[in-house]
DNA sequence: TCGCACGATGCTCTGAAGGTATTGATGTCT
DNA sequence: AGACATCAATACCTTCAGAGCATCGTGCGA
């Protein structure tokens, strides 16, 4: 049992074709000799008569019409195969499994998601919403292609880089007195006032930029959330006062005023004093594929978009 | 630009799966270094790297996960394609162009297909509604593989068989005087009246059969119409009487008696006296593929049973 | 009736693919 | 830490599938 080999069929799309051995022969480069060889292989691999001859004449039977039409198939999905392994290579597709943070990085998936659709048609996301510390383990398991996190991360495994920075407001309840404040306000104008924080270890990283914040002043901490949203829900309920990214306040909270703060000093080196709150893209150590750059250049674009639009 | 070959997707399967050189290449029955080298091969072809091996491991790249999909793909469709073939070849699948005459072969087309529909799934009937001369231009041509019609035909170009005999009835209304008359009628029993007859060209067959029974008598014919039903409308209508075949009585008109006819005789010499309406299949001579043989298998089983149906 | 067009067949030869032996690199076990 | 085992890659040789050339057989047209 000789196994149909591709070269066979595509000597018989020619004859099929061409319906003559020496005009197939011709646009086959080959001579027709091996030609009716072929075919002969051909028919009995697939075990029917494709192809009825006469010394005088070619004629397609009914098995062969029916197999021309799967050959062109087979070609035309062979070749699709092909052009697809290149363009999952090149990174213009494949399947991208994306980390993210419910209150950190959600505003900005829309957009993103959009943007690769338009540039990345055959580029899949498929989205994981996780605590910094499960996209992490994500990634590492490899469940995850890439993670929105915030820092910090083992970098010993882990790449990251920063894809947003944003400031740091405080939120008040539009009844409390310092709603009226002009100017940016620093750690002296919370002294003595009831401020809501986060959990040390569930949100650790906007506990230590309140307490980094608070250091040099004389305020007390009566609330540790783990949300964002809950912080503000607080505020607006008169509890007290929070910190919170400037995106925050698109949220749509009635009843709050946001003030601006003095600059956090006292940041890793690369960090911007005016914009602390940073929002970071990981990924698996040497694992940053040509797809998971063109994703992570999207994430970027679209993060700056962001932040423009915050500005303004 | 080598091309990819077969083998070198069935060797690339293989390593996919396996993610193991040598036990690949025992599957495969081969050795390892005509393994890497079939690989390697298909990388350069496609163009993309899809296996990522170091000297102790083999690991799918991603676009080697996404080909080797595709590779399933390639060769179940080769093989679905070889199958195909095969069964077309055996006349278990394929496409059958059916002619057939509105008023004579319409009656049987329903159970016909759902017939075909249950023993072949696979084949696809595509009807044809022409006359008689239609279908043997259909057939000629090309475009007709099968007919269903009323002889004469050329039988030099043409084979046939009698699919279907029926009695041929006389029709009278209700309120004739013949209504009542009892045991099979003669052609002297009509002496006298109307008869609605056919046009001797468009419906020769119908026109020649009721000129045949007519012979002796003295009756004379008031109408040449094109379609049985018409006929039957005219008998109800009080115009006169027409012969039928017997399977006309199930059209529905109302307001009319069928008479059963003494038997005729004088046609050709395998026919059958008491029942001379007969239906031929028809095809191109020497072009009974096993798929016709099959079809016209089904279309005498099923109009033996329409027959018993009208018996009973 | 002859000649020609065209597919099939026989024979030879080349080159692609397979096999054996070996290398080189990388974990693993003691 | 060193000896060993494992596994893919490479080198070299061998074989057989497939290509080309020459020829045959047979219908169709002049």
């Amino acid at each position: 049992m000789a196994p149909v080999t591709l070269d066979q069929v595509r000597c018989f799309i020619a004859v099929a074709e061409e319906l003559h051995f020496g005009r197939a022969a011709e646009r086959l480069s080959m001579t027709q000799p091996p030609l009716s060889r072929q075919i002969q292989k051909l028919e009995t691999a697939v075990g029917a008569t494709l192809l009825e001859r006469s010394n005088r004449t070619v004629a397609l039977t009914s098995a062969g019409s029916e197999f021309l039409e799967d050959s062109y198939r087979i070609f035309n999905a062979l070749d699709q195969a092909v052009a697809h392994a290149r363009r999952v290579e090149s990174g213009s597709a494949g399947t991208v499994h994306l980390g993210f943070t419910a209150t950190s990085a959600i505003r900005i998936l829309g957009p993103l998601l959009v943007s690769l659709d338009k540039d990345l048609p055959d580029v899949q996301v498929i989205l994981h919403e996780r605590v910094t510390g499960g996209q992490v383990d994500g990634i590492r398991r490899g469940e995850l292609d890439l993670g929105l996190a915030r820092p910090p991360f083992d970098t010993t495994v882990l790449s990251s880089r920063v894809v947003a920075r944003e400031p740091l407001y405080a939120v008040v309840s539009a009844a409390h007195p310092l709603a009226t404040v002009e100017g940016p306000l620093g750690p002296e104008d919370l002294d003595g006032l009831p401020i809501i924080s986060y959990h040390p270890v569930q949100a650790r990283y906007f506990h230590e930029l309140t307490v980094r914040f608070l250091v040099n002043g004389h305020s007390r901490i009566v609330q540790h959330v783990q949300q964002i949203l809950t912080a503000m829900v607080l505020v607006a309920a008169g509890e007290g006062v929070a910190l919170v990214p400037a995106s925050a306040s698109t949220l749509g909270v009635p009843g709050l005023v946001y003030k601006r703060l003095n600059d956090l000093e006292g940041g890793h080196p690369d960090s911007d004093p005016a914009r602390p709150v940073e929002l970071h893209a990981i990924w698996a150590r040497g694992e940053l594929t040509p797809l998971l750059r063109h994703v992570l250049h999207h994430v970027q674009e679209v993060a700056t978009r962001h932040d423009d639009a915050l500005k303004v």
